[in-house]
DNA sequence: TCAATTGCGTTATGCTATAACGTGTGCGAT
DNA sequence: ATCGCACACGTTATAGCATAACGCAATTGA
């Protein structure tokens, strides 16, 4: 899929998240956009959903914020897990990918007959830098 | 670490999750439990925390659930990461643990100096059962 | 021009989780 | 025995995350 021109909301939203060294709570976001006449969270979400659908930004599930994807260009994300190491005391992410852990996990999924559509791959804990 | 007694609370939480055939959020499981005496959030919640503590329930991030631990027995935990299929129509839930997997990740996050604390791998779709 | 679609703004509401305070109980050290 | 401590518990209030429902405006395409 090839990402569509962006909205107003949308490009808002998405440059906030694109210079932002951390991942972002939607009420963060809507927080930093005030001053561009942002109001009220479903702004916020209602673009956050659509750059969610384009594929350019991600979801973390386990810390209820959102990050600009890593590698916007190469596509990898039509045929691969998307995984995320997340230091929890800088607030860092590293985005990646893995094809042997992608095919491992699809095998264990199709010989339970399970047909997956969403995956959430989190881990959290600390980076090089912050690392005692 | 080998389970503590469970208190009067923490058994009740337990159990109804153990009944239970899908994951339970924490306000549905404060609603079953009114007619035990429970009144507010912070009684499941604090019953929850212990629950997971000793690993024989999971959180289930991406739904903000809770279920039983499927393998209480094997300490398979305290070595390796868990992964979950859950059945977005039915609720059904498959925990599972692969060890290649688990290597895989881990040792790419060695590569990159990182320290992994916690982990999430939950992959939503639909089970044999549900699935078209 | 008309209908359908999409984005937008606003208000209100619902769901998820924790802070802060106080009570009671069990148990080891003095 | 009683003091001190740890821990579970109960309650109220609050914080943080997400969506429902309404109406309007701009765009598109027949
Ligand atoms: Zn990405
Ligand atoms: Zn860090
Ligand atoms: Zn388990
Ligand atoms: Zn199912």
């Amino acid at each position: 899929m090839t990402t569509p021109i962006l909205t107003k909301n949308q490009t808002l939203v998405f440059d906030v998240l694109t210079k932002a060294e951390a991942p972002l709570s939607a009420y963060t976001i809507l927080d930093k956009l005030r001053d561009h006449g942002f109001r009220a969270p479903l702004q916020v979400y209602r673009a956050l959903d659509k750059l969610l659908e384009y594929g350019v930004v991600h979801r973390l599930e386990s810390i209820n914020s959102f990050v600009a994807c890593a590698h916007p260009d190469e596509n990898c994300h039509s045929h691969g897990l998307v995984a995320f190491a997340i230091c929890e005391s800088c607030g860092q992410v590293i985005e990646f990918h893995d094809h042997e852990v992608d095919h491992r996990l699809m095998d264990w999924l199709k010989s339970q007959k399970f047909k997956a559509e969403k995956s959430t791959i989190e881990i959290r804990g600390h980076c090089a830098s912050c690392a005692a």
